[in-house]
DNA sequence: AGAAAAAGTGAATCAAGTTCAGTATTCGAG
DNA sequence: CTCGAATACTGAACTTGATTCACTTTTTCT
């Protein structure tokens, strides 16, 4: 009989019905007062059943951070998977992310301070491996690009291994969020749209690295007018 | 009389040996592990007196991170101040972050948790102003390069304020801290020298905006002699 | 010297995460 | 359908560690 299924099924729904109210609380009354009462309360639980399904405050931390990056890996499939270039798909998955900041604005909050020491290793083994695989698509979609554009000639790696070449685009793209999400940092440095200057150097830094075709990133109407391009016929978004 | 500025003097002394005291803690028994009561009996002095210091373990954090920044400040300026070309001294600040993560390997974890929403916002008004403050000299010896480059034609913005191009260059390299510190992320990636990684892509990034003059960034060996170039002459480091 | 002010102390307080003994529910055999 | 076992759920009690504040000690100044 299906009995230990359903129970197990219920389980998982149970979750991920904590796991969004725990994310509502988040955008509602920030990271900060993020209280495990608090949640027990709104998802009408008791501590006790939270405690089944997350080993500590930590644990539910890092659940939220692998449960956003499943949805990351999904925009950045669809960028993988573009009939385009191989230029354009790569800078397809930066504009993902941006994308995906957009419409997860809690989510870098959350995975900057649970990829801190202090959360991180407070969290389960279980989910922190959990955390590895579930972000192991993300990698493999960028992976494929950096293939396909070695494969084909558009770009010459020049002995940097595949993950080398993905580590740059990477940490651009971290530090970027990093800047935007640290407090009035940006604004006091007099930097007003960082994701779109974020755009323009990894233009540069795929340049840099000589992937074909270049691109001019000083016209700003182009680029613009790319991103436009790519929201719509990747990510069927509008505006 | 001087007796409250020897008053004065002899606070800040104590706030020294306090922030001393909580780094060599940090450094032995990890950031997860720091606690004000063990801090209070190392440094022998009372729950209360660390209360007029530091209005809250947070604040305490800041404080930390904001006297590592002045140590980095001062490789900072070596590094803008250096006889040598706008490109060179652009690469030599790559270098002198690789020097100073290597000098306060704890500075960064500390640093990560503490721009956290939850961490940076739970500290003192204060606090945060006088990080603001002493962050101001490293992006100025940052900035100094940017405009010298400009004024002397080594760049060409291209429509970009000095800000914009400084803020590429940055988020690079926090990105790459940012990995680094993620636990075993890189490894898990297979990339193993993130620091010479840094560089490289750096140097493509540069010369990916035109930053002249380029240089070719698939010849390690130069790289690698122009990172210990950088290291003897500017820093007086051997090795 | 001695009163007033300032500084220092650490036990008590408080907040929030975590546990677990007790209660309720579900299951499956008879 | 009933009942005992197994499983799940509950929330009050416990624990940990940050923070406070009534009290003591030291310093200052007349």
């Amino acid at each position: 009989m299906g009995t230990k299924e359903r129970r197990e099924r219920q389980f998982q729904e149970r979750e991920q019905r904590l796991l969004a109210a725990a994310r509502q609380l988040i955008v509602r009354d920030g990271l900060l007062n993020l209280q495990m009462a608090k949640l027990a309360e709104v998802s009408e639980y008791a501590m006790g059943t939270l405690y089944q399904h997350f080993a500590s405050k930590e644990d539910l931390l890092v659940a939220l951070m692998t449960e956003s990056v499943a949805e990351q890996a999904a925009l950045f499939q669809k960028a993988s998977s573009w009939k385009a270039s191989t230029r354009e798909r790569m800078f397809a998955i930066t504009v993902a992310d941006m994308i995906f900041v957009q419409r997860s604005p809690e989510h870098f909050r959350v995975a900057q301070y649970a990829h801190c020491e202090v959360v991180w290793s407070a969290a389960s083994l279980c989910r922190r491996e959990a955390h590895f695989a579930a972000s192991q698509p993300v990698c493999d979609a960028v992976l494929a690009i950096v293939n396909d554009a070695i494969a084909c000639g558009d770009l010459d790696p020049r002995g940097m291994r595949p993950e080398s070449v993905a580590t740059g685009c990477w940490s651009l793209t971290l530090g970027v969020h990093n800047l935007v999400h640290a407090d009035g940092l940006l604004d006091h440095f007099n930097v007003h749209t960082p994701y779109f200057l974020l755009a323009r150097h990894m233009q540069h830094l795929l340049n840099g690295m000589g992937w074909l075709t270049l691109i001019d990133p000083a016209d700003t109407d182009a680029l613009e007018a790319l991103i436009a391009r790519v929201r719509t016929e990747v990510f069927d978004e509008s505006e």
